[in-house]
Order: C-alpha cells, then sequence, then structure tokens
DNA sequence: GGGGTCATGTAATAGGTTACATGATTCT
DNA sequence: AGAATCATGTAACCTATTACATGACCCC
C-alpha cells in the first residue's frame, strides 16, 4: 500500500467531517473541539489550514463557494470530491485492519531504563501507578457523563479502548515492580551492581565490558 | 515542567549513549541499529545529524575531537556535558514517572469508526485480529531467541510491555465484535440503520438528524 | 466607548524526512 | 577494472507549530 498523499490523521478527520456536510476550515475547527476529538486526533489551529490545502492539492476536496458576511474574512467552503469519499474509505479501513508500529514515549524509556538505578526505578513506577489510576477514573466519569447525556455507547469505544490499554499498563508495572523487587530472585541486586561496575569503568577511563547498560 | 530543549526522543538515546563513552554521529547510529533500538525509538539517518546539532545547540554535547581517518570525510566526536547528563537523567525520569497523552493511530480510527458500516467494521476487526497474532508470536520468537543468546531479561522488557498492550488490544477487539454482532441487543442493527437514514438524508439534500455518524 | 474575546486567517520558524553527493572498500 | 556497497555527511523539501494580524461582537 503507497503512502498517502495526506499523512496527518486531522486530514481523515477532515474528510469524515465533510462527508456530512460542504463546510469551511474554522467551521470544521470548531466542530472538532465541541465534539472533543482533540482527545483522539491531534488538533491545532494552525495545521488545520495546512491539512485543508494538502487535501486541496491532493484533490480530495473542491471550493464550493466564498461567502462573505458582514464585514468579516473571507471564508471558503470545501466539499469532498469522489476520490475524497474513496480516500476517507480506505484510510479509514486500512487503519482498522492494519496495526501500526508506533513509537509511544514509554517504550522508549523502557528500552533505556537500565540506565536508571533500580531503587529509582521502582520509586517513579509507583509514581506512575498513581498517575494511571488517576487517568482511570476520569475516563470512567466522562464515560458515565456522556452516557447519562444520553449518547449512544458506539461514540465511547475509543475511550474503552484507552482504559483496556490502561489496565493492562498497571498490571505491566505491577509485575515489573515485583520483578525488581522481589526478595529472593529479584533483579534488583545484579542491576545495581553492574551500575556500579559501570560508573567505576568510567572514573578509572578503563573500556568497560557492559553486560548492562545499553547494550553494545 | 517547561518543555524540553529537544524533544526528538532520538536525542534521549544519543544522550544516553553518550554517558559511555564519546562518539560520532555514525558510530551511534550504527550502534543503534545494531542494538535493534529502532524498534522502541524512531530512527532515521537524517534526523539523527539534527538531534546531534539540536543537543549541541542545547549545550548538552560538546565536540571533543575531530579525527579524519585516510582521506574519509571528517568525524567530529561528540561528549556528554555535565547538563546533557542532568538532562538524560531528568528526561528518563519523567517520562517513567508521568503517563503521557499520545495519539495512536487506531484511537483516531475508533473515534470515526461510525462512519464504516458494522459488517465491514466486523471483518476488518477480525483481520486485524490475526495480524495482531502475528506480531504476537514474533515478539514472542524474539524474547526466545534473545534470552537463548544470553541477554538479561531486562533488556527485554519493553518487548514484554509491547505484548501486554498486545494482549489488551486483542481482548478489546474480541469484546468490540462482540457488542457489534450480538444476537439480541448488538449494536449492528441500529448501526446500519443510522448509516442508511443519513445516506438517504444525503441525497434528498435534506440536512439530517445524526445520532449516529459523527457527533454534532 | 474602550477592553476583552471571538472569528478567521496568514506568515515566520523550527522540525523531520528524503534525496543527493562523494570517497573508500570489496567483490567478481 | 567496473559494479556494488559502505561510510559519512549536506542540502532540499515538506510538515507542523507558534506567533502575529485584523475586523466584529459583547459587556460594563
Amino acid at each position: 500500500m503507497a503512502a498517502r498523499k495526506v499523512s496527518n490523521l486531522l486530514g481523515l478527520a477532515v474528510l469524515s467531517y465533510l462527508v456530512q456536510k460542504p463546510q469551511h476550515p474554522y467551521e470544521l475547527g470548531r466542530t472538532l473541539k465541541h465534539n472533543d476529538d482533540g482527545r483522539s486526533i491531534k488538533y491545532n489551529h494552525g495545521s488545520l489550514y495546512m491539512v485543508f490545502e494538502q487535501l486541496h492539492r491532493a484533490g480530495f476536496i473542491e471550493e464550493v463557494e466564498s461567502q462573505r458576511e458582514g464585514n468579516r474574512p473571507e471564508r471558503t467552503v470545501y466539499a469532498l470530491t469522489g476520490a475524497g469519499r474513496v480516500e476517507q474509505r480506505e484510510w479509514m479501513r486500512d487503519l482498522v485492519e492494519e496495526p501500526q508500529h508506533e513509537h509511544p514515549r514509554f517504550v522508549a524509556a523502557l528500552s533505556l531504563i537500565a540506565a536508571l538505578h533500580p531503587d529509582d526505578v521502582v520509586e517513579l513506577l509507583t509514581k506512575r501507578l498513581t498517575r494511571l489510576d488517576e487517568r482511570r477514573t476520569k475516563i470512567h466519569h466522562l464515560i458515565d457523563d456522556t452516557i447519562a447525556k444520553g449518547s449512544a455507547p458506539l461514540f465511547l469505544i475509543e475511550e474503552e479502548y484507552r482504559l483496556a490499554l490502561l489496565d493492562a499498563e498497571r498490571s505491566f508495572v505491577e509485575g515489573f515492580i515485583a520483578r525488581i523487587t522481589d526478595p529472593v530472585d529479584g533483579w534488583r541486586d545484579s542491576w545495581a551492581a553492574a551500575l556500579e561496575q559501570f560508573s567505576r569503568d568510567q572514573q578509572t577511563d578503563r573500556p568497560h565490558q557492559t553486560t548492562e547498560g545499553p547494550k553494545t
């Protein structure tokens, strides 16, 4: 599958909303904000105009009119083209079907974690647990409130996904802490020893053999 | 916490490897590739030089020498500064302690999922399940092979995290399929009906009341 | 009627990716 | 010796974010 002509996911949101009716960028932006789509798709006022331009260049949308109301700046209204309709469908299908390789920040941190002292790591992970719990309850409230207002649960499916990931991360973090601190075969001691060895090597300026520390 | 002067996570990897010894960019890049760090941190040859420059501007690294060997282009060797050492520590601590709000692609897709037909969604999600399983077994093999080569399990912790997330996603997807297809109170029928209604509104050009379709 | 904030957009800047360039080494 | 590949870096291009601009409306 060749790369998409427009890659910013905000473009997918724009296409999806234009399916409903032609709109001008500002209006669409307000709608995104109102629906709190920023939680799921990175939104930023400046990018919106860029994305409209990109979609236009790619032939997915076209100008349909250019109103001016009172003396406000001119508002250019865009509508989906046939190609745009196809693109939004394909793009959606692709995202649902194919898991993507992504680079979340926590993964990066884990891949370099050996550089921190195990005791620090336990402390930090513990704090992380409470942060995760805070998020969890926030999302629960969000879901309850939205359901109470009568929205269909289908519109909250991404929040439920988030919850599922949060729970999984929580268990993982607990398990990680346990494997560090386990009194009989926990990693703490060998980890700490390797770190010490490493910093001794540094001071004496000898090249070091690292079995810990980023792999060499 | 003020924004980091260098935000690209590749910069964190560079700082972390420079803790071991001063290096020039190309060498560090080879090490990253060799250790397969690209799995966890987005790596790209061009960005590497940019990141070195950014780190330099920010005062986290400094040039220590500029070798030239044979007639090869000049290689500038960089070393960590004191500020760099502090930055890498703070940055790591921050990443471990504080969960970040991220925007994975699947979340974006879920937030717009109502635009697809429920039958399509079920089909796509089913394909996704097999893709997820493929990844799962690949990671399992990677872990087994690496352990067999004698690496400490601590260096695979990020792969275990990935596994945990994959499993959680898998359960979520199964659950989602079930909620669509449940014969007694599955979402399929009302979802499909709303979509049909919506496209009728489109054709007759009446403004539509959407309870499904992106929320308005 | 003057001070905020909404409406709407453009421009400047910084960040990141791809493509290009060039000498060295190795293979056939 | 010519082809392919490695080593090393720069430059061009595109994307994304921040800052700036300006008229309208709303409140006291």
